[in-house]
RNA sequence: GGCUGGGUGGCAGAGUGGUAAUGCAGCGGAUUGCAAAUCCGCCUUUCAUCGGUUCAAAUCCGAUCCCAGCCUCCA
């Protein structure tokens, strides 16, 4: 497999350090609030690279992150007058939710931040041990000036960090670009006792802890949105290093942005869309696969267009297997992904060059009339699914989910009178009851089989 | 200002030197009682702009313009 490297900007060629035991970072979600489409694109992206990754390696360990503790949690912890347990718990509910209806399978780890309280104080000692963190106020802070390759990975000069920059450097920082391990608490706020009195994390410290912890001082592959190069990824990176003394990440892997219309969702524009609304009106399928149609280190525009495009498109993968649904595959039918398919999957997640070679496949099942060639068509649709977490489904469920109160024997009533009034040649009836059923968004098919149905998408 | 992605036909989206995949939408035809689905064909000399290199450029080089992101809240 081939990867691009955000560190090195090139795409290079993988070679895990253990091919039995792949490691593979996911930065996950603060549950502070329910988690926006662009949230979702990273667990998406990265749930495809896994299943890629466990199919051409013996093993694979997959951590992706909790973030349970953050000010944000706290200040919604404090206005509902309840335990920040309350709110990531319940956020952390709806994540999965989200999570399991877009098919995004479990990872190997989910390591929350407040099960590694003792860890963050080992990293944190040790980085105050080899010279590199400092206390001051209470606070310990990481000292940037310490490490020579700090800003290698996001490519910024230090000196220059801060020229320019919107915030009031704080007086106890030694250098201004040095950044938080441990702050402390007041009473009134969630905080565990430390070496260095009661506090907290600061933000980047958890995942050097997490990642060190479930997968080792040094790993494969690290992956997270874009914008958390800098300067999430890059303090990671100097904490981990320093802290170990050994390299942190070999391919650090960053999936571009959701935009909605092509303007950055924000809360001030109004156009957050959240999954949990996106949900009620599209299904999960859909929504991964507009996740997917466009290469995850692009940028991604999200319209109803797209939306309306996925449903497309799955109608076509579904058409073609519903086609193909008497078609037996036996177990041992063994690989038959198609090899471009195969091949752009392995070049750096070329998910959209990778479905092309699936269209092809979709052709040759609706234009196949050999059984033999049908099961291997069938059985590589499949297969190819599988790596991109799509198509799994009934097809017949496929087409009959998405309309709104669906009444499935009152449809098919209304298809046993219309089929008798075509039988008669009432052909006025016949297309009354189809009218009928399209203002339910019901669209019927009549097939050399009989007649069947769909929901209108 | 610095850094990072990206600008491809109506839309989406591949394509890193050899003459624009694929899908959607649209149009024409086949099929159908009529449709839908499916199939066949057409939309497709053009790749943000301007220069340059080359027998050959969407692809390489230079300059410019535009969009998005980051520069200590952020997937």
């Amino acid at each position: 497999m081939k990867f691009y490297n955000t560190e090195t900007k090139a795409k290079t060629e993988f070679v895990p350090i253990d091919s039995n035991n792949v490691t593979v970072y996911v930065c996950g979600p603060t549950v502070w609030n329910h988690a926006h489409i662009g949230n979702y694109r990273p667990p998406v992206v990265f749930d495809v690279l896994t299943r890629v990754l466990r199919s051409q390696f013996a093993g694979v360990t997959y951590a992706r992150n909790i973030t349970d503790i953050d000010d944000k949690i706290n200040k919604a912890a404090a206005e509902q007058g309840v335990d920040i347990s309350v709110i990531s718990e319940r956020y952390t509910e709806f994540y999965h939710q989200g999570l399991e209806a877009l098919g995004v399978l479990p990872p190997d780890v989910e390591p929350k931040v407040t099960d590694h309280i003792s860890e963050i104080h080992q990293k944190i000692q040790a980085l105050i041990d080899g010279g590199h963190a400092y206390e001051a106020e209470g606070h310990v802070l990481f000292d940037v000036p310490s490490y020579a390759g700090y800003g290698a990975l996001s490519r910024r000069d230090p000196d220059e960090l801060l020229a320019g920059a919107r915030i009031d450097v704080a007086s106890y920082k030694k250098s201004d670009g040095d950044f938080v391990l441990w702050k402390p608490s007041a009473d009134d706020q969630p905080g565990w006792d430390s070496p260095w009195g009661r506090g907290r994390p600061g933000w980047h410290i958890e995942c050097t802890a997490m990642a060190a912890t479930h997968l080792g001082e040094t790993i494969d592959i690290h992956g997270g949105g874009h914008d958390l190069v800098f300067p999430h990824h890059e303090n990671e990176r100097a904490q981990s290093t320093c802290a170990h003394g050994a390299k942190f990440v070999n391919y650090w892997m960053h999936n571009g942005f959701v935009n909605v219309n092509q303007e950055k969702m924000s809360k001030s524009i109004g156009n957050v869309l959240l999954v949990r609304d996106l949900l009620e009106h599209a299904s999960g399928e859909a929504i991964r696969y507009v996740l997917l149609s466009t290469h995850y280190r692009a940028p991604l525009d999200w319209t109803d267009e797209a939306l309306q495009q996925a449903n497309n498109s799955l109608d076509r993968f579904y058409g073609a297997l519903r086609k193909m649904s008497s078609i037996e595959v036996p177990d041992d039918i063994g690989d038959q992904k198609p090899q471009g398919f195969v091949d752009a999957m392995l070049d750096d997640l070329n998910v959209p060059k990778a479905m092309a070679e699936l269209f092809v496949l979709a052709k040759k099942a609706n234009t196949s009339d050999s059984n033999a060639e049908l099961v291997k068509i069938k059985a590589a649709l499949l297969q190819s699914g599988e790596w991109l977490g799509l198509f799994q489904q009934d097809p017949d469920a496929w087409f009959s989910s998405g309309g709104d109160n669906i009444d499935a024997e009152q449809i098919d009533a209304l298809i046993a009178e219309r089929s008798k009034a075509q039988a008669d040649k009432n052909w006025a009836r016949a297309d009354q009851i189809r009218d009928i059923l399209a203002e339910k968004k019901i669209v019927v098919e009549d097939g050399a089989s009989g007649t069947s149905w769909r929901v209108e998408k």
